[in-house]
DNA sequence: TGTTAGCACTCTATAAAGTTGAGTGCTAAT
DNA sequence: ATTAGCACTCAACTTTATAGAGTGCTAACA
């Protein structure tokens, strides 16, 4: 048995109406909502040849059909038209209200979650080696020191010190100069016990500072290396009846709230910045994530600069509105590389 | 009719069952429960007379009784006795994990959640006014600035600009001195245009890079006038059945995730930090906020220094364990004073 | 006079039985 | 190959019956 071409118009009708209504469909309304003009016998026939083939299933005896996780897949591989996304510009809005990185992939978060009405998540992009550009030590008053700890790719990290004994301004001067001469352009790995005796050395009465200096730095760079989870419209979820049932609903927020477990979908993702825009969805069981297999999870890539790249996600009900989601993420990232093109932040 | 001394001990057993069960509380079950030696027919009339007074009411005829908002505050005010709370120092896991306010606070929201089964959240602290400290620039490569700008009370910010001309070493540090020169110890009020003006004159081909820090510091200071909340928790509010209908959770958990309307708690709530540490319940309607009324919040106050503080707030059913939070509460705000007062931070 | 046993009554929650309607599969006719 | 027609199925809803928890009231009791 075959998926002719009358076959795969059926299948898309059935799915494309499944995922307005969320009710499973049945032979009638195929028969009336085509232009196949064909009688709701004929169409039952083909429905049970595509039932056969596992495209599509019956929740029980007498009832419509739905489709499953292979029908969705095949929806989404070759069936669906995506929708030019009529979202107009969000760039402005975006470059508005966000001055800094961690505001505006907050911001896109919410956004998307806004206009799609399924949760959302957000990345942070994923760095490949964290050296370190320099190190800027400033005395705020007799007791305190500032340090600020600038990495590549320009992240910017502060931490207030306190020394136990008073600080003499050109000791900071000199304690800035040494830390710079052997730290800068080291990453985290090339900073060894070897490597701190001989700064600590150098230091006079400040090794205490010194150290503790060093652990932020550490802790900094660490920081950096961990990708962070910004999430929106976790709520959403709530909307979709098949997935407000009360257990799949606490499970899913859970991880939506925890985030921790979201970060696969960066690790695991393949790279592959095709003419896609690196956008993939992982149907049902198709999800690693074990509290999503009711859902359905697009994520698309955006890159900052080569190699270094983050996700988009968007989290919904198996029948979400694929075209448009894919859609939206397309445009959002035609939005995000202008941004980083024009790089602002 | 009043309120004899067995009428409360009937009403707080009535109470006290209720916050274990759930469920609307019997005559036989007091009469069995307590230690009145009262038969469930005298416990019948006794309960007649308090439904009558107000402070327990039958959700239908023939139903036992559960307690009202004004029975719940009664219990409160006067019949709870406060557990000493089992959660052990908390303060050592707080202080390894937590290196800057930001992430204690987060934490602070994440080890209540844990440990009392509700949604938690925390508010940063209110700050009254926010001066200028100083601001520091460092040139970064020929193109781009590093402006570090530190608020009174060690607010550190820090941006990047980036310049049209190429930067000059020599110019980046006379900008340095004016901008400090002019700037320092002002509050954000008392930057106005002449000011500006006279900055500008001085800074010859460096106008439009002025402009931007002068924002940057704008917005800086802005943001941290606003208060920012952390929750924690969330999803625990499916866990309680009477709160777990769609629409009522729909409502809370969304308030709980944007946010904003949070921070009425810090607004409203009067400061006294009295021998209870400022804490208040507030009570189903007692709530200001409208998708909590079937909610009950109890908030306690943190003080870093006088007059700068914020909320630690615990959002759950109307039976949750009054007890048991105002103990952990109590518990933690001594564990935050003392971090506070050897404040490391 | 306060307390209690006893009983009729009320009302929810749950189960059981009946009803409806959408949808199917199969067969026979076109 | 297509389709009209019909018997059959099954979830969802409605109705009816049943059980049990709890009450209010009355009358008896200490």
């Amino acid at each position: 048995m075959d998926l002719d071409d009358r076959k795969l118009k059926i299948l898309q009708a059935v799915i494309k109406n499944y995922l307005e209504t969320g009710e499973p469909v049945g032979s009638r309304t195929i028969s009336k909502y085509t232009d196949l003009n064909l009688s709701s016998a004929t169409i039952r026939n083909e429905m049970a040849d595509l039932e056969e083939l596992g495209y599509i299933i019956q929740p029980h005896t007498s009832a419509g059909r739905i489709p499953t996780d292979k029908g969705y897949r095949l929806y989404v591989d070759t069936l669906m038209q995506e929708k030019v996304d009529e979202v107009n510009n969000m760039r402005d809005d975006l470059l508005e209200k966000a001055d800094r990185m961690e505001n505006l992939l907050q911001q896109v978060a919410k956004m998307l979650a806004v206009n799609t009405n399924y949760a959302t998540m957000v990345t942070t992009p994923k760095y490949r080696s964290r050296k370190i550009k320099f190190i800027q030590l400033t005395d705020v008053d007799e007791y305190q020191v500032l340090a600020v700890i600038v990495l590549e790719g320009n992240i910017v990290k502060n931490r207030m010190f306190r020394s136990d004994v008073a600080l003499v301004k050109e000791d900071v001067l000199k304690l800035n100069l040494a830390l710079n001469t052997f730290l800068q352009g080291l990453d985290i790995e090339e900073i060894n016990i070897g490597l701190v005796q001989k700064l600590k050395s150098q230091v006079g009465s400040y090794q205490e500072l010194v150290s503790e200096i060093l652990d932020a730095i550490a802790t900094a760079i660490q920081e950096e290396g961990d990708i962070r989870v910004y999430t929106s419209g976790a709520t959403n979820i709530l909307k979709y009846p098949e997935l407000s049932d009360m257990n799949k609903a606490l499970d899913i927020l859970s991880t939506l709230e925890n985030k921790e477990e979201l970060t696969q979908f960066v690790e695991n993702g393949d790279i592959q910045p095709d003419e896609k825009r690196g956008i993939q969805v992982y149907i049902g069981d198709e999800n690693k994530v074990d509290s999503m297999k009711d859902c359905s999870v697009v994520t698309a890539t955006y890159e900052i600069e080569e190699g270094i790249y983050g996700k988009v996600g968007i989290i919904g009900p198996k029948r979400m509105d694929y075209e448009r989601v894919v859609g939206t993420l397309q445009n959002m990232m035609g939005q995000l590389d202008d941004i980083f093109k024009n790089k602002k932040p």
